[in-house]
DNA sequence: CTTCGATTTCGAACCGCTTCGATTGAAGAT
DNA sequence: ATCTTCAATCGAAGCGGTTCGAAATCGAAG
């Protein structure tokens, strides 16, 4: 009913502490007869070093930070998961904070960072984050910024051309004979939604006769998009967009559900673009367009610059690595 | 360039550096002039006090150990989501372990949560844990098991009857007029799938002239359910299955897509009906039937009752919570 | 002006582990 | 036989907080 520790262990072994501490971490300094001896008396009482004891004497915790605007945005999941390959890789464990978009847990999130020592942080910033990163910095916690740059240079970041995204997605439907395109998406606030909507934007801008019409809603679940479909299905077919772009594939498919279940044909009548290629545009009703950001190697790019950054490989100029978009033509953009 | 430390705060504030850790715990036991003075000193040096301190000193973490099968399962997911709710309601924080169906990170996280002196754990068991569980037991660390139960009746838990889930499906099939069904489900290795195999055949059994075969597959992503679906529709009319129960929706919305893009007709040729219901599923080409699972409850009934146990309010038989499943019907099963 | 209890503040021990410097003993050199 | 040298082992000092009991301060009562 009692915790193992390593008293414990060198009683049973009869030897003392430090031999058994030596013995399981660094045991070229302790003979072999008595390394096998500390070891199987650790094994058979169970020891398990506690980790905040060694984290104490050690300074060091194992531990990468990773804040990320929102978890349930499988963009983001898949961007964890890439950082989480780079550290296991490097001996590493990912601590993951969920901002679930709310400012006030982002900066929270940073004050946890500074609580358990975290080595580096990898931030996606929400809000305005300045100070805190300032903070950060001058506590010698390197920080590596994912998907966002920052303006004065001084962080290294990861991130994805959103601009080149949203004018690639509004560019296609041009080409496909769309005019009257519309564009839906997240809050104005919101970084990453407005350079999609300046990039398609700027693509509407070099062809003569097209318009852009935004569309912003708050929550971007594919409950909204279908709401929006049937909103849209409800036009006349003149005043009716043409070409959606989205910036997301959860609303796009909820966009396209909601368009059909009204008789707007898509494509013949709405060509849709997604956002993200997550797992299910390939098989929707109609396999949506979307426009694929490469998050897994985002995320391990960026962890992998942080360590860098950490072991003093690297100094803190490691620049601003910037992802390209791939646009992915399925269903909903297929046919004129 | 140094981390801001208690002294540093004493020192700033002028007192010594029991007065600072009681001004800012206990703050009842200091005069309101001190505590004021040593709060703005703490403020403005921006004084984090050390999580690894604090936990050593005080042997409790603060944390929730929760091991999950494979968190990119939307079930798990939200049974997380669920026991967090419940976590930070009572000041907790949840330490989650994906298992990512390996039966050996499964073990590494028991272990972790000893190193990180986890105060109780959330168990989803995958592999055989009893030695593990019984360690946990010996060093005075509750559990609770989530979507399992304990066949010696000494843990308690959540689960849910997905023998009773299996057999609402296979029954709404049959009511349906369906009568060669089928069952594609992940490995037979894993409890929850067998248990809802057994449930269709205890429903297949109940009716005469019925038959169920079932279909097995390692991986259950959308693309196996595409490869199924395709498999399925190559066969005679008179050889397919005209009902199909699957264990999991993303296989479930991936079977309906190769079905139809090979010219089977849902539900007229195959009704099929999925689990979970995940988002996706009321929004798919053709929206599907599912099996719900209330796993956000769930997942907040258990850390509730960990809880519980923790704070020692309840004994360790706080008995077995059984959730029944709820068939939610739409167009993969709708006409006959 | 003492005396006493209550209130406020402080010093020091301790949580479990790592690590540095000291100690011990055996082997080799003189 | 004495002195080095080196390897193996151990004792003890912290890491940064919390907390207990002692010390200091203060006002009111004697």
């Amino acid at each position: 009913m009692k915790r193992v520790g390593i008293r414990d262990v060198a009683e049973r072994a009869g030897v003392s502490i430090s031999t058994v501490s030596n013995a399981l971490n660094r045991p070229y300094l302790v003979s072999e007869r008595l390394v096998d001896r500390v070891r199987s008396a650790a094994d058979q009482l169970g020891y398990v070093p506690l980790q905040a004891a060694q984290q104490l004497r050690a300074g060091r915790s194992g531990l990468l930070g990773m804040t990320v605007i929102n978890i349930a945005n499988p963009f983001f999941a898949d961007m964890v998961a890439g950082a989480e390959d780079a550290a296991s890789a490097a001996g590493l464990r990912v601590l993951v904070g969920n901002s679930s978009d709310d400012v006030a847990k982002e900066r929270d999130h940073l004050e946890l960072f500074e609580r358990v020592q975290v080595e580096g942080a990898l931030v996606s910033p929400f809000g305005p984050l300045e100070p805190w990163l300032e903070r950060l910095r001058g506590r010698g916690i390197p920080v590596v910024l994912v998907d966002a740059i920052d303006d004065t240079g001084e962080l290294p970041s990861v991130s994805f051309d959103d601009v080149a995204g949203g004018r690639l997605a509004a560019e296609h439907l041009l080409a496909s004979g769309r005019r009257r395109l519309a564009f839906v998406g997240a809050r104005e606030e919101v970084r990453q939604v407005r350079e999609r909507l300046q990039g398609a934007r700027l693509a509407v801008a070099d062809c003569a006769g097209a318009t852009l019409e935004p569309i912003w809603t708050e929550r971007t679940t594919s409950d909204r998009g279908v709401a929006f479909g049937e909103q849209l299905a409800a036009r006349s077919a003149a005043d009716r967009p043409d070409g959606v772009v989205t910036s997301n594939d959860h609303l796009a498919i909820g966009l396209v559900h909601g368009l059909i279940s009204r008789g707007v044909r898509v494509p013949e009548d709405v060509a849709v673009v997604g956002y993200d290629d997550i797992e299910f545009a390939a098989i929707a009703g109609v396999p949506l367009t979307s426009v694929r950001q490469p998050a897994r190697e985002m995320g391990r790019t960026a962890a992998e610059m942080l360590l860098a950054r950490i072991s003093g490989t690297a100094g803190a100029d490691l620049g601003n690595v910037v992802y390209r978009p791939e646009l992915i033509v399925r269903a909903t953009t297929m046919s004129a």
